[in-house]
DNA sequence: GACACCATACCAACTAGTAGGTATTCTTTA
DNA sequence: TAAAGAATACCTACTAGTTGGTATGGTGTC
């Protein structure tokens, strides 16, 4: 019961989400995976037709896996949905604990380096990204709904601006070494998230589109 | 007077621009960059000792370019601080023209995949990221000290935080493959730094660290 | 004994970096 | 000024090592 077929590939997916979090997609070797799974090339080619097929996989397993963890989240249980959504966020900064491989998205990082040369990768980052905005949107129309219903802003993109913050902030996590600053930028989401949803708030009757 | 040095250099650093910012670093080879200028690697070992050595110069000529690009930026002459922050966000929003390698940021590209395997490239990659929030900082510094002296919050930490979104905003059009919801991103962003220089806003007493 | 699972051994293609030689430009000196 | 000499810039061809992927064979289990 020890090497089981699950528990083989289930190895192999924890291990491709540590190493390429830690290297990036490209610098990752599937013998760094295999090694970090204590496992043979061997094993891998029976589990995973190809570098490329096991990238789908671990965003499959990555989104199974931070999927369960959001849907178990304690913010779910608050009666307010305008108190849902800044838990969610608060919820954000309170992760942000280990070592950078560690709470960083895996998603974020493999997009940036596939999205032009592995579109079968960006659309499955795309995906898991978007989807995970949706179940923060749901909760951001209902608070909408209740706090600014007449505000200009649109409750989706406002859903994907939250993943943008979050990506930005792992980005300037990584380039300091720390994850200090990624906490300070989601309290500025939060205090922007939560002005928004104060009713009277000068944010209100602003349109938000920027492009020409 | 054609293949000068200055000339080969140059465009070896310009196709590793494009190429890195396209591909990421891990998956440019130096054969990939050879190419893209029209030279050979033995030009390329001439100019520099290694793939890391160019990765290293190629910052610095980002630093250079994107440098000189945003010293001459328009935002700079408007006489009033929150007019330039807010001008320097508009002028942000403006220049997402082109296909996405063309316009996402160099040194968030890079640091994603090299912050724990290529300490000089992070720092290096940092080194930029801040320098240029530091310009930033001057005219949020200014202008808070202008419309919002009492608040609480912290213009370098604000800069920051507006290059955080930036970077986020690329990582969600790489994946969905087009820019549209960086402009979308960057107006978020517009709308809460106005927000925070907004004299009797609903920030100005809001405390912004996050970590428990 | 058939099958899933996994290890070893291996390969063809590719990669960063090197070696050696040639063209071109700059510098020195007669 | 012009030849000699020295750098610089660049190229072709190569090497040593790595990479994704394959072929084959062993082991446990039903």
């Amino acid at each position: 019961m020890e090497n089981t077929a699950q528990n083989s590939k289930s190895k192999l997916l924890h291990a491709a989400l540590q190493v390429i979090r830690t290297k990036g997609y490209a610098a990752t070797t599937i013998d760094d995976i295999c090694a970090s799974a204590g496992l043979t090339k061997g094993s891998f080619f029976h589990h995973f037709k190809s570098k490329e097929d096991l990238a789908l996989a671990a965003v499959e397993h990555w989104n199974a896996m931070t999927g369960g963890m959001f849907a178990q989240g304690a913010y779910h249980q608050l009666a307010d949905p305008r108190d849902r959504v800044l838990a969610y966020i608060d919820f954000r900064a309170e992760i942000l604990q280990g070592e950078l491989p560690d709470f960083t998205c895996l998603l974020g990082t493999m997009v940036q380096e596939t999205f032009e040369t592995h579109p079968r990768i960006r659309d499955a980052c795309e995906a898991g990204i978007s989807s995970h905005a949706q179940t923060v949107a749901v909760h951001i129309t209902a608070a909408k709904a209740m706090y600014a219903p007449n505000a200009t802003w649109d409750a989706d993109t406002l859903a994907l601006y939250t993943q943008a913050v979050i990506q930005g902030a792992f980005i300037l996590a990584k380039a300091q070494g720390k994850a200090e600053i990624a906490a300070v930028c989601i309290g500025h989401l939060r205090c922007y998230v939560e002005g928004l949803l104060t009713p009277g708030s000068p944010f209100s009757k602003q349109p938000l589109k920027a492009t020409p």
